[in-house]
This record gives C-alpha cells, structure tokens and sequence, in this order.
DNA sequence: GTACTTAGTGTTCATTTTACACTTAGTATA
DNA sequence: TATACTAAGTGTAAAATGAACACTAAGTAC
C-alpha cells in the first residue's frame, strides 16, 4: 500500500430504506421530513448512519425499527450509492435497502401523532432530497421484477386474506389486470398458500375462503 | 444529529471485483496474490479502496483497467458486503462487482509475465481471502440467474462467433446441456443476432456461419 | 322473497416448449 | 478420386403452458 492516503476517499456510510406498505390500493413509501440542513423540511427516504460493529443488515434493520414497530418484515439489500456529489456536505456513500411491510401491520395512532412522517404514493411523491428518487425509483423497479417471479407480495399481505385481495396486491404491484380464474389456478398450484379454515364474512356478498403463507419466506418461481 | 459522533463507523470502502472469463470450456474467475497481511501470499479478488471524488462505478473501472487491457467489458454492482469483522485491520466494507471478459479479449503475453495473477476455475477455487469466497459464490450465482433471462453471455463471447460456440458458452454458465435445434431457433428468434457474412473454415468439416451480438448491450428477455 | 354483491369454478383454443434424426459441406487419407 | 470423418445446419409432431371467457353459489340489504 504504496498510494499516498490523501488519496483515499474518507467517506461516512449512510443506509437508507425503501419501505414500501399498500394502503388503499396504492403503493406507498415511507417519507420523513428533515429537520436539518440539508434539504431542511424537505422530504427524504428514512436512513441513517452505519455504526461501529454493526453490519449493514443491522443498519437497515435498526433503522426500521426506529420508524415502525413491526417485526420480520421483508428486508433486502437494493444497491449501493457513492457519487461523490451526492451529498453537498461531505463525501457519503449510502447502501440502499428496501422493505415490505403490510398496511395492517403498521400501529396507525402512532404515525398520526408524527407529522414529519408520511405514506406517500410512489406515483405522486413530493421532491426528494438527495439522490433519493432515484434510489426509490429504483427500488420500485426491483420490487417490481420480483413480483413476477417470486411470491415478494408476501411481505406486503396481512396474515390472512381473500385469494381476491391477493389478486388486487399483484395488481397494484405490477400495475395490470389479471384474469380471476387464471390467476386463483396458478396461485394455488404454487402450494405457497394454505387455507386458514375461516371465513371472512364482510359485506353483502358470499363469504370468502381466508388463506395464509405457509411460509414467510421468499421463494422463486420457475 | 445528536448522536455521538464517535458511535458512527468510520469504515474504509473498498471495491472488489469477480471478474470471469471462459477459457477452455471453464468458467474463470481472476484471482491476485496478496503481497501484503494480512492474508499475505493468499489468494483474493482484485480489489482497491475507492479515491477522492471518484465514483464506484469508476472505481471498478479503474481496477478492471489495472489489471486488463480490456476496454468495453461488462460490468455491474453486485451487493455491498459489511460485516464488522470481515478485515482483520479496521472496519472495510466492500461494494463488490462482476464483469465479464472474452478470453480472446485477454493479452495472454501480459498475464503469463505476471505470477501474482491467475485464472481459477470457479469450480475447483483456492481458499480465499477474506469474505472473497462468499462474494465469489454470490457472483457465479447472479451470472447464472442473469443468463437464464437476458443476453448477458453476450460478455463472455469474442466478436464473432459460431452458433455452436455460444450454445456452448450457454451451457457452460447454466450448466446443462442444451438441443442444438431448439437452442438455435430460440437465440435467432430474439433478433439480438447478425450474420457477419463471414464463415469459420476451421476444422475437417462443413464451415460454420459466423455470428455477432447487433448490440454490445445487455438486453432482457420476456 | 327479490335484488345485489363478491366468491368460486372448467373448458377450449392458441402459443410455447420439448423431443428427436438426417442431410450438407467441407477436410483427411487411402 | 473415392471413402471416411466431422461439425453445421435444418423441420415436425407431441406435450405443456398460458390466455380467454361466463355462469352458479352464498351470503346481506331492503
């Protein structure tokens, strides 16, 4: 290590999330409004610096717990982020990890009381400090794909729910229609779902059969 | 910011890369030995820490250029690995790539002067240094999942080619065996193939046309 | 009891994927 | 120069998959 240390880039390391939830049938990410400089008052992705001996997994997962009170919500790694313009203050590359979390899940009091937190739909988001639009755009991108070859919506449904709820969920994933029969056919012939055994007897119409994950766990179709 | 500054991790960044080649029919990864501890005389990934006003992208262009006389090669982020102990030295998290390289491509005079360099069949690695193994694996198993949904062989190939060597490239990734027939209905049904005009008069038997990619551009298939 | 709403179910047709074997065009050599 | 050898190049039928499509079932509301 012959190369002069001034050299060498010095930079903090952020990690910032991507927390996804549907809510009213829309995609919504999780936005926080800064307080400080810069991009003060103007809304961000949560995020926060990595600590000493803590892994970047651990960093991400910390800061979820910060902002929720959910457990084992869906969590991956997205890309990492280090233009060196980035961030006006100083050098900071950030790892970007996005999140899954069912609307249900989340202890709505509490997000009501905090007014520098906001759901915001992905298709109507205000401007974003940093890089960050492009790293939810991105994350999006992600979510997206997987949604199409992998069973990801699971991080999205509570535990138990109507084949046609689930159905709504792909929808608004991958933002097309799908055919009821067809869809109902290839769900159940994945062996990822289990009916429950109950019922859900809302509203004026034939109650429907609830089914769960068997497991919490990302798998991959063929 | 109210948190002691001295909790946050100052970590160095590093960037390492899994560059792979197909030589002989085997999937190859550049390995560099280590001169200096720790790890000294062990085998690793090539690899630097990211400079001043110096993107990642860049900086992973800027190793592939130390150690190739490649120009255009594929090349992409592929995960940030940061466990707290994953340097023996201090806190190094590396944001790991992959490119690919066509043997042909390699100046082979270059790379027999040098002795700290090798090609290692990924099949068949020496132990490693650091967490190089792991990032390793994770490489070959994106190449693998990348070639089964898009045209990222296209890397690996020399400029022009015989069908009958990229089915081969094929399999050599995948790992399976493919029909010559269909193999070569679906590759020219993607429209991502040309004809050079030229023909392969090599060996005692029928000349084979010779093909290359239209665009040197990673293309993904529905 | 009639209207209304969402749940739940099969079949046909089109498309895609798979399996499979012989002819072609050159070189080597007897 | 005929024969053997090698890899190149080609089509079809069967199977599996995906896409399109409409009615009955089981409850509530009025």
């Amino acid at each position: 290590m012959n190369t002069k240390y001034k050299d060498y880039a010095q930079p903090a390391v952020a990690v910032d999330l991507a927390i996804f939830t549907v809510d009213n049938n829309i995609l919504k990410a999780m936005l926080i409004q800064r307080a400080e400089e810069p991009f003060r008052r103007q809304w961000a992705l949560p995020g926060g610096f990595l600590l000493r001996n803590e892994s970047l997994d651990s960093a991400a997962q910390r800061i979820l717990n910060q902002k929720t009170n959910v457990k084992d919500m869906y969590l991956e790694q997205l890309y990492t982020f280090g233009d060196p313009q980035r961030d006006p203050r100083a050098r900071v590359i950030t790892v970007a990890y996005f999140a899954l979390i069912p609307w249900k899940h989340l202890s709505q009091p509490e997000s009501k009381k905090v007014t520098d937190l906001t759901w915001a739909s992905v298709h109507a988001l205000p401007k974003l400090a940093f890089d960050h639009k492009e790293i939810l755009n991105y994350a999006v991108k992600r979510l997206r794909a997987k949604a199409s070859y992998s069973n990801i919506v699971y991080g999205l449904m509570p535990k138990q729910f109507r084949l046609s709820e689930l159905q709504t969920m792909y929808e608004i994933i991958i933002n097309e229609k799908l055919d009821k029969r067809n869809f109902r056919k290839q769900m159940l012939a994945t062996e990822l779902l289990e009916e429950t055994g109950k019922k859900d007897i809302n509203g004026a119409h034939r109650p429907a059969r609830l089914y769960r994950f068997k497991k919490n766990k990302i798998v991959f179709l063929d």
